[in-house]
DNA sequence: CATGAATGAGGCTTCATTCAT
DNA sequence: TATGAATGAAGCCTCATTCAT
């Protein structure tokens, strides 16, 4: 009998060690050869495990999407009524979410020109904004935020915020420690009439 | 005696067609030979007027960047603390400066991994905000804005703000006409204090 | 104590598979993988049953000669001399045999450059035409023929029909109907001064 | 000014190289590199003259056509009538032809289970079928055959001989000398009624 | 100044084969 | 006996660049 392997797991590994280099130098500049030696494979390992390079790189895309998104569910199961705990949870306030957004920035720039990739990343805003209108109406049930409050435009706002923000951190992170995008964050929020 | 030849001319011509060629298929799918076409010149076209292929691409970039800087230029001559105008110049909301943004976008995927853009990505914000921070300046002296405002965080949070709108409006222009552009950007300034 | 299986049974059971596939799309693009699926087993069957995949192929050649000669013979046993049976035998007037010849003529461009099958093929052609003149000289015997005939040139010369036939049936079957086939046929055993 | 280059004949050139290959390995084993350092050229030239090696092989194939259509005209012009001739110019008598018919051999192969390139033998079929039609209506209008001949039938058992000889002289020259391929061709022409 | 020809490096992919299980 | 995992070699192709003209 063969040997069996998580084909799952192994293809989030290959994924993970995708989004490593991405972080490094480009989606556009990862070659199969650069990432099989960084995984410790051979070549052949990314058409094992994928269709073809794009298949790898949209399951990369994909996975870090829900890499980001498990990071504002464990935020929001014990309260979700937690705008400014989400959020931060999507910023890149530390080394780990900072190399998340590298790799945002490169996608954003394969996307350009690529449809499907934009597609994606239409998709990923989306379901963005509906989360953290969700926390919205939360906020609102709770009594922090009027009800009548015009949640999609709040919504937008805030994404705006967290878009524009993760842009100039990415490129220059000394330039915005996790202190600075906080005071923005909360600059942003104060007028919006959360109570506590 | 040879046929004079304008270089910078010629060069700002071809870095306008790269411009254009890179909004379509993104940088890293430009071709020297594509680029050519698309010129009217032979494939040798690059290395006559740029060292590079690189060269070229940061020329580009410049200049596309100084064309954004004097359309802000043009609406800040007659009225130096026009805040909304400046800002406005500098949005998606024409197809012009949406395919600009395009260009945008896709220098920054190339910069992931590519020190010298970043930098020159870095340097093109720090530059845009002091322009920010000078506007509200000239603000506050006209008593728009009170004096002992924060105007590297204002600038930071308009800045913060263009990004956060191009991004999205640059991959779903449909979902952010002018109109609702605005909207935000009026909903961000309200709150600061701005008086006419 | 092990399942026991027939290796020599599984050989021709893959061989046959690998001929309905050869058929299909040519030996060159007959993958071990897609015969493995097609065959309901795993890649490693070649390197199971087969030293080599080109021993798999030079075995699947060999079974089908062997298949072609089987009908050939099936025809003479009951009567050795019955030339037209036995060359109809070996045309592709049906779909079967049509599909037999796509093999061969699959493996003749295999064996351009492939010494050892050229010489395989080579084997064949003699085998068949020494086959022919046992039936001629038959004939002969029973005083169909006469009996001083050239019987290895006439020989050569049905076979060279055989071939000729074949090929362009081979590419074009709609062209080549079974009866048009058999007209060529009689046309060219007619001056041969054959006798009832 | 650049150096102009013929590209058509470069397109030649390439090509009559790739037949050389193909005689000597087959089609589907010429590689890109093996060619290009057989015609003395780096492997980009494929690629610089043709769209693809699919392209290169069927320019080749076409090529070669043309050249044994050349040889046949040049029997024909001064005596459209001369069958022998025009089907000597065919056969595989020499060394040079031979060669020609290892090329045939080989795209046989590649045409199992490849429609266009079946549908380009066909086509060639077909077309050295009608010119061979043609040689025997000027016989019949010189006397040398019986005006109500079938053309077509003639010139469909002429064309099978040549291809069944060729197949059987392609894999054994040894044994099908010049004079024994002639011998087998007059004793295929007697019957007909030619007369001089 | 400008060109088309030609190159060499490198990218993705496919495939027969080997190996541990 | 039989398997799925994994590999390394090799194939085709693209591209930025160089060069003679």
């Amino acid at each position: 009998m063969p040997r069996l392997v998580d084909h799952d797991a192994r293809r989030r590994e290959v994924a993970e060690v995708a989004a490593r280099l991405i972080a490094q130098v480009g989606v556009e500049r990862v070659t199969v050869r650069e990432l099989a030696k960084a995984a410790g494979y051979s070549t052949a390992i990314v058409s094992h495990y994928f269709a073809d390079k794009r298949q790898l790189l949209l399951f990369t895309y994909q996975a870090a999407a829900q890499a980001a998104q498990a990071r504002v569910d464990a935020v929001l199961k014990p309260a979700p009524d937690d705008l400014i705990g989400s959020i931060e949870a999507l910023l890149p306030l530390d080394e780990e979410r900072h190399r998340e957004w590298q790799v945002w920035l490169s996608f954003w720039g394969m996307a350009i020109g690529d449809p499907e990739f934009a597609a994606e990343q239409r998709r990923r805003v989306l379901d963005t904004r509906k989360r953290i209108e969700k926390v919205l109406r939360a906020m609102a049930a709770n009594g922090k935020l009027p009800a009548d409050s015009d949640f999609d435009l709040i919504a937008r706002e805030l994404l705006t915020m967290i878009n524009g923000l993760a842009v100039q951190a990415g490129f220059d992170p000394a330039d915005w420690p996790a202190e600075r995008q906080r005071k923005v964050l909360r600059q942003f929020v104060a007028p919006m009439g959360v109570k506590d």
